[in-house]
DNA sequence: GAGCACTGC
């Protein structure tokens, strides 16, 4: 190896791995983030910053900030724009009047990057320069380089919607699409292109340099006024790509990927020369599977005959997904003993959140699990959907990063044709945007639809955003946010949790809402592992926390794991014992303490409301949970079969993991957190209500129609039109309970009919099967 | 009678 080649392999890593953070750091990770505990980080002296692609741009890159308030720099992974542009900035003076600030999408990024900066400009960190990230802020007021995420910096747009305490915002990574930096875009395009916008609340003017890695820069460039696009070569190793005969166009429906996959990766085993393999696949069942498989049939592997490279002697299997046990995830990047090829089973975390050393080859299912919002059911459904060209390509980058890899797709040319789009959907075209739209709206954007997108999302979803933001009253009938509305923007919550928290407070009960809100905002905190007889005994602890909260309410359940954790001496023990995810357990403490922290500031307000309540504990809680899950209600038709009563009418079924499930009362009302869609539609975290708690409240659900708030949504409206509006508006009011009744009649008889459709076809196939 | 990719405030 030359010396350019180890220099740059102490680069390689300035974009998105999680190196530098050292193990003090280890509590403030996220939740399911990694450190890389064999590559710390040398300081990088100034010579080796010399040698980045970067350093050539120096003098012009200083020179077109100078000369442009908004500008693209676009550069791959490697090219030293993320730590070294903010350094040039720094140097040539452009903190004279404010801080220079770079978004990153992943707070692991944000924290690395500062650290490596902090040492690479010689201070400490939080002095010059700092990084701010949810739970963790390492800046003082000295601070003049502040990394952050996107979100922290769309929170800080809130409070001063001229960012005056900046002189230069940095978008970094723009091209992955995160929600936060698209709208981040869109704001700083609305605010500060327009010269009568751009200084209020200004002395400076502002500088927006927008980076990139392989976006269309075309396109980026006409959204920004057509500002210039600076680009700085890149380099990184070839990787070749081959692609194979198994997933054609008609295997999308089919997850039978997974065989192959690991007869690939025992290919490249036997057939290709050392260096580690990583295999792209969707979930924790399927990664488990495919190295079961591949553990069994690498067994039977004759090293003297049957591997074409003789230096290799064994094969490594090992998962990784990001529910995974820490400890478990840190063996990742050991480097194998000597003589053993390492093969990483991975999902899409190893893409982009976290760099594995040494990998060689990839094989690429070409599948990914995503989160889209179907705004027709009004649902989000994770679903395996093929990943694009983009994405398939960045995949095969991660062979590239210390020398020349191979690329193994396991799909024909003409899925990658027919099936893989050229770009991944932007995140902000398949995700609910109510928070996102209370956001805007309260930062004054009244035109929520033509606000510039840099992807418009479709008009539906936003006014499905709208109808939700109106019936939990953030929103008055004319698309203004309401008092109510401006405290709910405050809370890092979805609106819906917000409002119940906000309705608890205002009882006085908020400690019996904020470990809810919090437990329901951290990632699944019950474990179910796959041995049947670990399973069981999982379960029955979960029962008996059951029977310690006293009531079947899913809600409840939460709020006893959450004090019972809380009050026992030994938390994580307590955890271990109770089957409990002690990581998610902990993320959702910090999380209560901080919405702790912001009710309490908002209490102080005068504004803030005040309402009595005479009743039971149970029943409070449970009502204030309605008044933010009104529009996840269901009501019982056939046996365990319930219907929503959102107007959509879907069948759905209590999922087994709920408390409520094996219950046979005569409840017939509840609401519920989410749902989830598999072999059936199954509501999860569920609660039984009285219908008289949501009677006055359902008719809202269908007071609404889109398709005017559409027209309140676009522009300011006269007087004269809006009372037009109201008489119309009073008199749905009206109609909305006919229309609850109608809706209960028709799901009634559908359910019936459903049933009955079902039961025919299972009695149909009791025959067949009899008759064989 | 069962399975939640990954981020983020």
């Amino acid at each position: 190896m030359c010396f350019d080649e180890i220099f740059f392999h102490l680069l390689e890593n300035d974009d998105q791995s999680p190196v530098g953070a050292d193990s003090a750091q280890d509590s403030r990770m996220p939740a399911g983030a990694v450190q890389n505990p064999n590559r710390t980080e040398p300081p990088q002296s100034s010579m080796d910053a010399k040698k980045l692609p970067i350093y050539h741009q120096k003098n012009k890159l200083i020179q077109a900030v100078r000369e442009n308030s908004f500008l693209i720099v676009s550069g791959e992974t490697g090219s030293g724009k993320t730590t070294q542009l903010p350094q040039y900035l720094y140097e040539a003076g452009f903190c004279k009047d404010g801080k220079i600030g770079i978004t990153q999408p992943r707070r692991v990024a944000a924290i690395t990057v500062a650290q490596r900066v902090a040492q690479e400009m010689h201070c400490s960190l939080g002095l010059e320069v700092g990084y701010q990230v949810r739970f963790d802020d390492f800046t003082t007021p000295s601070t003049v380089v502040k990394y952050m995420t996107d979100g922290c910096l769309l929170r800080e747009v809130l409070a001063d919607p001229a960012l005056s305490a900046y002189g230069v915002i940095i978008l970094d990574e723009v091209h992955e699409r995160s929600l936060n930096t698209d709208i981040l875009l869109g704001l700083l395009k609305k605010v500060f292109s327009n010269p009568h916008t751009a200084s209020k609340g200004r002395s400076f003017p502002l500088k927006v340099v927008v980076m990139s890695a392989t976006m269309e820069t075309d396109k980026l460039s006409v959204f920004l006024n057509n500002c210039p696009v600076f680009t700085i070569p890149g380099r990184v190793y070839p990787v070749t790509c081959k692609f194979g005969q198994a997933v054609g166009p008609k295997d999308l429906e089919s997850t039978a990927y997974v065989k192959e996959v690991v007869k690939v990766a025992l290919n490249v085993h036997t057939t290709e020369m050392a260096g580690d393999i990583l295999v792209f696949l969707t979930g924790q069942v399927e990664i488990e599977r495919a190295c079961d498989l591949l553990f069994e049939k690498a067994e039977c592997i004759d090293y003297r005959y049957d591997v074409y490279d003789r230096t290799v002697e064994g094969l490594l299997i090992l998962p990784l997904y990001g529910s995974m046990p820490t400890d478990q995830q840190k063996q990742i990047f050991q480097p194998p003993p000597p003589g053993i090829r390492k093969c990483v089973v991975a999902t899409n975390i190893a893409a982009t959140s976290l760099t594995i050393d040494g990998i060689k080859y990839i094989v690429d299912s070409g599948f990914v699990k995503q989160l889209n919002h179907n705004s027709r059911v009004g649902l989000d459904v994770l679903e395996v959907v093929p990943i694009s060209k983009s994405e398939a390509r960045q995949r095969a980058g991660r062979a590239g990063r210390t020398s020349a890899g191979k690329c193994f797709r396991i799909y024909t040319t003409e899925f990658w044709e027919k099936c893989m789009p050229e770009y991944t959907v932007p995140e902000i075209q398949r995700s609910s945007l109510t928070a996102v739209i209370l956001t805007l709206k309260c930062l004054g954007i009244h035109d929520v639809i033509r606000f510039p997108y840099l992807a418009c999302p479709e008009e539906r979803f936003i006014l499905e955003a709208l109808k939700q933001l109106y019936q939990f009253d953030a929103i008055d009938r004319r698309g203004k946010v309401t008092k109510l509305g401006e405290l709910m923007v405050e809370f890092p919550l979805h609106p819906g949790l917000t409002r119940a928290l906000l309705k608890a407070a205002s009882l006085g009960c908020q400690d019996l809402l904020l470990p809810v809100a919090a437990m329901l905002s951290v990632e699944n905190i019950f474990i179910r592992p796959g041995q049947p007889e670990k399973q069981k005994e999982a379960d029955q602890k979960h029962k008996a926390l059951v029977a310690k909260t006293g009531s079947m309410n899913d809600f409840a359940l939460l709020l006893t794991v959450f004090q019972s954790c809380k009050s026992s001496d030994r938390p994580s023990a307590w955890c271990k014992d109770n089957w409990i995810h002690w990581r998610a357990l902990k993320s959702a403490f910090s999380v209560e303490t901080q919405l702790r922290e912001i009710l309490l500031r908002l209490q102080q307000r005068r504004d803030f409301p005040v309402e009595t309540f005479d009743g039971n504990k149970s029943e409070l809680f449970r009502q204030c949970l309605c008044t933010g899950y009104f529009t996840n209600v269901a009501r019982r038709s056939v046996g365990k079969v319930f219907c929503t009563m959102d107007g959509h009418g879907s069948m759905v079924h209590i999922h087994p993991s709920s408390s409520l499930f094996e219950q046979e009362t005569e409840l017939n009302w509840v609401i519920f957190h989410d749902v989830m869609v598999t072999s059936r539609v199954y509501i999860r975290t569920v609660c039984p209500i009285r219908y008289d708690w949501v009677k006055d409240l359902l008719p809202k659900l269908h007071e609404v129609d889109v398709y005017e708030l559409s027209s309140v949504a676009r522009e300011e409206v006269t007087d004269d039109e809006m009372k037009k509006w109201e008489t119309k508006e009073a008199a749905k009011r009206q109609q909305g309970s006919k229309v609850m009744k109608k809706l209960e009649k028709r799901n009634n008889e559908a359910t019936v009919s459903d049933a009955r459709a079902r039961y025919l076809e299972r009695k149909k196939q009791r025959q067949q099967s009899k008759a064989l």
